[in-house]
DNA sequence: TCAAAAAGTTAGTAACATCTAACTTTCAAA
DNA sequence: TTTGAAAGTTAGATGTTACTAACTTTTTGA
């Protein structure tokens, strides 16, 4: 009963609640709205709509849930999205900012036969270029428990960077300084310092050592 | 004074009446709304938005006539549409008509970047799969005259398939019959017989004989 | 020429996606 | 507990794209 024409708007609201709910503890209307970038009251009318499409459920607590529906959608447009970002970075030589920014706009252009046929033109591959997991067409998500946000890191201790979340992906800026960092996938990095007070952290990389915002760590994950 | 935001819609008629003229003689309003696949109303308030914007001009006869600008955005959609259409079928093997069908919606998506690295990365090719020359991004499109339709070609003769106009790329079945029938660019065909009474020709190339309504031939172009 | 077919037009409506501005409700911290 | 910030809501509007239904104008072929 879901055949019904999805507009790229409503992907956008799914993906983005979806992509939240791993960030956030109750995913409630204000971040979305942040996210996505509309106003409170376009949120109150679009989930009303979202709700009476069977996509998503408010809860009492004004935490918004979404269905089995909703996630399906979901994560079909997520698995789109990364695999695009593979596409642009791998095969055209996109940076990570651009290719993002780039893959939120064909997302919604893609149709299943082409996102497979990608797939595997790509290889199978199983992580965007920001390290996350592409949700599977078939097997429900492997993920291997959940990862550790960078901030919560003791200084002193390595650790190997596993990905950058989606709500990081959104920032060009973080992307571009992580890419020249080479703050990507796979790589050890040093906390060297932590301070709380100032709001920053200092991170060693090979032999390049940084800092980094707090908020921005959290948007990081390691192992 | 162009950089306002073309919305997909825009592009999408802009880009029928680019091909359309190509293919029948004065770009009429009932023609445009027939390839879009809207009403005459719609098109009455389309027409008179995009001519608000400057995309192009109704004469007194009703002729629909791209202004530069007009043909600037038609080009530009079109060629992303040809570059789209070698990728689907070059690197992802999609058939003739899956790709058009599925090109014209990735077009829309295209950002001027990625165009550039896509058409390099298939080794900037001069035509569609269907034959149609990709229009060039900074050269006018150097056309070798214009070519014959099929449809009037004597019987007896032999020609050489060109290419397939937009029009015909439209039709999923046409474009399903031409491949298997080997009727593709660069294709010697040999007319056998020619029945305007019945609306039908007869064709063979190489070893297979078979026959093609004159309105399907009339979108093939020889020399 | 003149009537039928083709094309074009008007008026009214609708869904989607958004906005601003003014308000109300909820929550968390002093 | 009060109160100010954060979140949510309502009302009213706008722009785009499209529709149906009824009507007018043009074109064209017998």
């Amino acid at each position: 009963m879901t055949p019904a024409k999805i507009t790229p708007a409503t992907e956008d609201y799914l993906r983005t609640i979806y992509a939240l709910e791993e960030e956030v503890k109750p995913v409630i209307a204000a971040r979305v709205a942040e996210e996505v970038g509309v106003t409170p009251s376009t949120m109150v009318s679009t989930l009303r709509r979202l709700e009476g499409e069977g996509y998503l459920k408010v809860l009492r607590r004004k935490e918004i849930h979404l269905t089995t529906e909703g996630k399906q959608v979901a994560e079909r447009i997520l698995r789109r999205h990364f695999l695009l970002e593979r596409f642009l970075t791998d095969l055209l030589g996109l940076d990570w900012g651009k290719a993002h920014q780039e893959a939120h706009r064909l997302e919604h252009a893609l149709s299943q036969d082409v996102e497979d046929r990608l797939a595997k033109l790509l290889g199978h591959p199983t992580t965007c270029p920001h390290g996350n997991p592409i949700p599977g067409r078939e097997l429900a998500r492997t993920k291997k428990g959940p990862r550790t946000p960078l901030d919560s890191i003791t200084a002193g201790k390595e650790v190997e960077l596993d990905y950058i979340t989606e709500g990081g992906e959104r920032d060009a800026r973080l992307l571009g300084f992580l890419q020249e960092h080479q703050l990507v996938p796979g790589a050890k990095v040093q906390v060297l310092d932590v301070a709380p007070s100032l709001g920053i952290m200092t991170l060693k990389v090979g032999a390049d050592q940084f800092s980094l915002g707090i908020e921005a760590a959290k948007k990081i994950r390691v192992h």
